[in-house]
DNA sequence: CAAACCGGGATCTGCCATTTAA
DNA sequence: TTAAATGGCAGATCCCGGTTTG
């Protein structure tokens, strides 16, 4: 028997009784990679009877099963006087395993927290149960009350408050001073576009991308610089584009929106337009740089295809947003119909099925009109 | 009346790397 | 030293309908 796993026994044997710093063990014998401390065997019990995958928590957070003093029993407790079920506790311990070392009187002030903000207890337990972590990441209860303080003095409403945390919970879990800079950095894109109410900018940005606080300020600024300096935006233009449907794109991969943007000019390039025809088509409707590149020259080419002129997908990208069966299928049953795009225009084809069909039915009852009484 | 404009809803967590605390 | 706390990342549309306009 190797002299390491002769320690591992030793260790294990004094662990109930003994910490590993207060073993007569020189220190470096007892930080050895071969020999880390035991985990919790009556911690690991009780969660076995909570319904906790171990193999899940121990590959998340494997510090928490060596801990002697958690809470695994009042957390369990707590959640269920929220109404949550055995199931929904095991998932949230397996799927953040630190919860358990969290105070009962921790629990109950954090929950009065995030409770102001929401309208139910209900409400709380289905944020709490999608996203364990986002909850139970951070044991500041101070940052916490300070950052919904911070997010309320930024004049948002109380309505996107609550679409905030329920939407981005990590929100709350930042520090407040991550938010602050988030805010910061927003109001001085609005500066250097020359925009007079940084405030306003920031609100409106935050009010149409609730994800923007999650993400790095490092990556917004990529992509604002990206869409202004690449499509060589006005300020005026910059500013409208960011407060309108512009704000949603701004949180997507730097990488990607790169590629999206590149291939899109492309695109077009190749079906005769140039700079001015993509600068226009973007700030008609931005969210196609959603698309992947693959699947918006799919759609391209399917318009294309159905004899629609570029030109009036530019003017009106929406249409890019449905799926392509979805648009395949409406150019058909048009055809079928004898609709002419040039003449009538393609925003038919971006309307909601329920319009669709209605519009359907009254162009096939005045073809019907037509053939019995030709003029 | 129909078309056009416009915004919103679902969902967006779970993992990794680095820094900080104990 | 280990574990906790924190910041950051990838992922890659589709559709509906209220309100305004013509």
């Amino acid at each position: 028997m190797s002299r390491v796993m002769l320690q591992r026994q030793i260790l294990h044997f004094l662990r109930p009784v003994t910490r590993c710093v207060s073993l007569p063990v020189p220190p470096r014998a007892c930080s050895s990679k071969h020999a880390p401390p035991p985990e919790n065997e009556s911690l690991l019990e009780n969660l076995s009877i909570l319904g906790v995958d171990l193999a899940s928590a121990r590959r998340r957070q494997p510090g928490v099963l060596r801990r002697h003093l958690t809470n695994e029993q009042g957390l369990a407790h707590f959640l269920q006087s929220k109404g949550a079920d055995q199931e929904t506790v095991a998932s949230i311990i397996s799927r953040f395993p630190r919860s358990i070392t969290r105070s009962c009187e921790h629990l109950e002030e954090r929950w009065r927290l995030w409770r102001n903000v929401f309208r139910s207890d209900a409400e709380v337990l289905g944020v709490l149960s999608r996203s364990p972590e986002s909850f139970f990441r951070s044991s500041d209860n101070k940052n916490l009350e300070e950052n919904i303080c911070f997010l309320m003095t930024l004049g948002i409403t109380a309505r996107d408050l609550h679409r905030l945390v329920t939407t981005a919970p990590r929100t709350f879990s930042n520090s407040v001073e991550l938010n602050r800079s988030m805010v910061e950095f927003l109001k001085s894109v609005c500066v250097s576009f020359g925009g007079k109410d940084p405030e306003r900018f920031a609100r409106t940005v935050i009010s149409r991308n609730l994800y923007v606080f999650i993400r790095s300020t490092g990556r917004i600024r990529a992509n604002v610089e990206l869409l202004s300096g690449s499509l060589r935006l006005s300020h005026a233009e910059a500013l409208a584009l960011f407060q309108s449907h512009g704000a949603q794109i701004l949180d997507v991969s730097h990488e990607s929106l790169k590629r999206n943007l590149e291939s899109l000019r492309t695109k077009l390039r190749s079906l005769g337009c140039g700079e001015d025809e993509l600068k226009r088509m973007i700030l008609n409707y931005s969210l196609v740089l959603f698309v992947s590149s693959e699947r918006l020259n799919q759609k391209l080419d399917c318009l294309m295809d159905g004899g629609i002129h570029v030109q009036q997908v530019v003017q009106k990208p929406k249409v890019l947003d449905f799926s392509i069966d979805c648009i395949r299928q409406r150019l058909h049953d048009l055809h079928g119909l004898g609709y002419d795009f040039q003449k009538s225009g393609i925003a038919v084809l971006d309307s909601s099925r329920k319009r669709f069909l209605a519009k359907l039915e009254r162009l096939s009852s005045a073809e019907n009109e037509d053939a019995r009484s030709p003029s």
